[in-house]
DNA sequence: TTCCATTGGAGAGTGGCACTATCTAAGAGC
DNA sequence: GCTCTTAGATAGTGCCACTCTCCAATGGAA
């Protein structure tokens, strides 16, 4: 397959896949002349996941490539390429280090990774981009003055916990271990547009009941 | 409060502060003489919403003046206000008309509001945002090759109507129906990071507990 | 074999958008 | 009276995801 049937098949111009191939999100074709180059279905595979980090995770462009080079990365093992490649997926602000909304927010989390047990996050912490996400998001509800107690943080790491298991569930329905990691990949990020709109829909329809008229 | 104290209590520069004036994120001060105008609290209250809006919701400053827009809308009532507020928020790219993907996920989509019996969702339908937004996201799913079954959308759909009982149980804490309104979308917006976060978090722990070396 | 469309590659250009800098006239405040 | 700030308008700026334009080398049809 040469460029243009892969642009065909994939809905994206073969100017922005010159443009990716530049940036490195998606490996070289295989040279078969000093002017033609051939591409595999796993090159297909490989833009629709990063049109999907891109386009539905609205991710910049670096950071799509340092996800993707976790996700290959042959150095890492099965399950620390996994996490790898989903805790280096990011969203929104970083914390601000010498901020003390951000100080208080950072022991908040702890407190909810601990009572949940969760020994990754606390190992990890300030390297896991979702952490220090977790922490940035506490820091905002504080400095704007809305509530964050952690209760209420719980019930959302409970239900977080639910979501992951079933996602899980999901990618061992893949069975080769380079399948899985690309799974994994897409399916956090594919579903977060479903969570967060059914949540919202879910709040028209909680708010509707509690305040009808 | 004029403008240079507007700016150093909220951390936003007045240039900046200006710019919204003229977006008519931020109502106008209340003119003073020709040269100067007074803001009150109900300014800083509302330009820190517009922040968390733009900045941690990532959200286009026109969607911001709409969602806002509803928001105070006098026409409307109470809970018309609240749902139309939550349900202008928007995430990501609109399906498209003429797409089958599209049309496979709307009816996927209508599946899991009438099995929710989340009439709102129903009723409202493709006005709604919200409703697009899922419509987008199955659609992704589908055209990626991604499993989502329906089964599978149930479980985030009840996850999240457990979400939306927490989240307006906090919203009911708050006295007045304009702080109530405004607190709905801001918590809608802030709590965001907070459950993706959360939920990458706990996907990282699920997959070290499932495939440890 | 000839000739034209296509390819991979590289560099420059574009458009959108959230700011941000500059400027000006009219007060404010000492 | 004299300086400083303000509101308001206009014109940039910087970022970033593309997208356009070229070019030389080829592949494939006639």
């Amino acid at each position: 397959m040469r460029l243009a049937e892969l642009s065909e098949r994939s809905g994206v111009p073969t100017a922005t896949i010159k443009y990716y191939l530049r940036e490195r999100l998606l490996p070289p074709g295989e040279r078969i002349t000093a002017t033609q180059a051939e591409y595999g279905e796993e090159h297909l595979r490989r833009l629709r996941l990063v049109r999907s980090l891109i386009q539905v995770g609205r991710m910049p462009v670096a950071t799509a490539r340092e996800v993707l080079a976790a996700a290959e990365d042959e150095s890492l093992s099965q399950n620390t390429r996994m996490g790898a490649a989903v805790w280096a997926l990011p969203h929104g602000p970083e914390p601000d280090e010498d901020d003390p909304h951000a100080a208080r927010a950072r022991e908040q989390a702890d407190t909810v990774l601990r009572r949940m047990g969760w020994s990754y996050g606390q190992e990890l912490g300030d390297t896991s981009p979702a952490y220090r996400m977790l922490v940035a998001a506490i820091a905002s509800l504080d400095r704007l003055g809305y509530p964050h107690d952690t209760e209420h943080l719980l019930v959302h790491a409970r239900l977080a916990g639910e979501l992951a298991v079933a996602d899980l569930d999901l990618v061992e329905t893949y069975d080769t271990p380079p399948e899985q990691v690309e799974a994994v990949v897409a399916l956090t990020v594919l579903y977060e547009p479903v969570l967060l709109s059914l949540r919202r829909l879910a709040q028209t329809e909680e708010s509707g009941r509690r305040f009808k008229e």
